[in-house]
RNA sequence: GUCCCCAUCGUCUAGUCAGGCCUAGGACACCAGAUUUUCAUUCUGGCGACAGGGGUUCGAAUCCCCUUGGGGACGCCA
């Protein structure tokens, strides 16, 4: 039987490193099995989900290389992939539950519902309705539907216990007692996620459920009403969360960064793939850096990790940099043009530039950063609007006359020809006593404004004669 | 409160299922040194863990039990 899996996020805010890290097993699962991966918007919470979080999620899938087969913009055989407009399937699996007597009509109201939770916590029970309406006779409940009473609709649990395998863990046991019949439909008629779920699943042909932990409890209930409705369940798999710093859960609420804010601090698409595929899980190999070729074929639920992970961002700020090194140099230089034109951040001076030394300037930077954000600060190098820094070095003594001796370089350079570092070399070490340290330091922040940044001789020919004269006479004033 | 899940360096992990090859391996971070007349890179070395207690066994990180700690769930959210 061929793999199906699915991703199915909500609509109800941007893509975090939780919902990233679900997709990006359940894409890679599907791919490590040459199976097919479904997208399937959950928005039956009419009042969170909003279009412009599905579009932005869309987007972030994409970008991360993250294709589905089919979705709500592809299309597939079991369209749509929207839950919102699958409400017919839904009502119509309901009713025959209900004549099939897996559920029935709970007149309970919440207020109802709060007296019996309270009532189960005295006795030391967990909070769980207790099944009342179930023995409402038939007439009791149409007397009730004809006075205009609102009724939600329960899904009945019968079996005493439920045991079924996991993937990532193993057989999971629960005892059935601590559940109460659950809501499959609202009083207002919607159908919860319990049963836009399971029918949906069990429709699209879903084969593996991956998800997060979080979801461990409900699906005992998933399982139950699967069965109920005539579907196969699937196999299941849930995924140990994702911790931030202090130890606990990312989400949207602890203020976990959203999926586009690592986009904008300059990361790769490949990077936080790789980074968040070792999250949890590994090879079993010392293997740590991987395309997403290799992810692909090298990735196996069976070796997820059970215990929970906390996201560290250094550790993938070292494989960004990997990464960015690996690139050819024209597809890095690609990369940064698109990284600085999509976030607009290069300063307008350096707009003025011809596109070839743009090029020629981000290469210089291509061994030097971690990620593309960094690059929009060391480009300041070449910004005549840039401040100085690092004064302090060309206040030593002597500087002086090292400012003097690279001007008087500078000044005999041509104009329209480029500055050559190892004939400036040359010339200082005849006209300055000092050497080393003492003498390039101050010599790299007259002409740059920063005491560190790539080699000299490779910035050198970029710099203009003009900035560096500008530079220069600015450094006199205050060398010592 | 009740139930479920988890537990190896600060962090991510290998080793656990099939006990001995483990005086526990790798990576990030950190520290020291070398290279690079700066930074980064690279290289070398260092620091650093089987949560605790009981069993089982000739032998336990690995199997069992208890304790502790962490997490999750208990919605007319998904």
């Amino acid at each position: 039987m061929s793999v199906k899996v699915r991703f199915a996020p909500s609509p109800t805010g941007y893509l975090h490193i939780g919902n990233v890290r679900t997709a990006l097993f359940n894409y890679l699962y599907a791919k490590s099995q040459g199976g097919k991966l479904v997208l399937r918007i959950e928005d039956t919470d009419k009042e969170r989900s909003k279009t412009e979080y599905i579009d932005q999620i869309l987007k972030d899938l994409n970008w991360l290389g993250l294709h589905w087969d089919e979705g709500p913009d592809v299309g597939g055989a079991s369209a749509p992939y929207e839950q919102s407009k699958r409400l017919d399937f839904h009502l119509k699996a309901v009713d025959q539950l209900i004549q099939q007597g897996h559920a029935y009509r709970c007149f309970c109201t919440p207020q109802d519902l709060d007296v019996m939770k309270e009532e189960c916590k005295k006795n030391g029970q967990p909070p769980r309705y207790d099944n009342r309406c179930r023995n409402l006779s038939e007439d009791d409940v149409k007397q009730r539907l004809e006075k205009g009473d609102k009724a939600a609709i329960r899904f009945k649990i019968d079996e005493p216990e439920l045991t079924f395998e996991d993937l990532v863990r193993g057989s999971v046991r629960f005892d059935l007692n601590l559940f109460g019949d659950f809501i499959i439909v609202r009083p207002d008629g919607t159908p919860t996620f319990h049963l836009a779920v399971c029918y949906d699943d069990g429709s699209m042909g879903i084969t593996h459920v991956l998800r997060g932990e979080d979801h461990l409890a409900n699906t005992p209930k998933h399982i139950l009403l699967m069965k109920a409705m005539g579907f196969t369940p699937p196999q299941y798999a849930h995924l140990s969360l994702i911790m931030g710093k202090g130890g606990k859960v990312l989400s949207k609420r602890e203020g976990a960064k959203s999926l586009e804010e690592y986009r904008k601090l300059g990361y790769l698409p490949e990077v936080v793939d790789n980074y968040l595929a070792l999250l949890g899980w590994s090879a079993g190999d010392d293997k740590e850096i991987y395309t997403m070729e290799e992810l692909e074929k090298a990735f196996d639920v069976k070796r997820v990790n059970k215990s929970s992970a906390i996201f560290d961002i250094e550790k993938m700020d070292w494989l960004s940099g990997e990464h960015i090194r690996m690139l050819e140099d024209d597809v890095y230089v690609q990369k940064a043009l698109d990284y600085l034109k999509e976030q607009n951040c290069l300063s307008e001076s350096l707009k003025l530039l011809p596109l070839d030394e743009i090029k020629s300037i981000l290469l210089i930077f291509k061994d030097n950063i971690t990620r593309f954000e960094e690059l929009v600060d060391r480009l300041t190098i070449y910004d005549p609007n840039a401040p100085m820094q690092d004064e302090f070095v060309l206040q030593q003594e002597g500087v002086s006359q090292i400012v003097e001796a690279v001007k008087s370089y500078v000044e005999s350079v041509a104009d329209g020809e480029s500055m050559d570092f190892s004939v400036l070399n040359q010339q200082l070490k005849e006209s300055v006593s000092k050497k080393g340290k003492e003498l390039f330091l101050p010599l790299r922040v007259a002409l740059t404004y920063r005491s560190h940044g790539p080699e000299m001789k490779r910035i050198l020919p970029l710099l203009k004669k003009d900035l560096c004269l500008d530079r220069l006479k600015k450094a006199s004033e205050i060398a010592g």
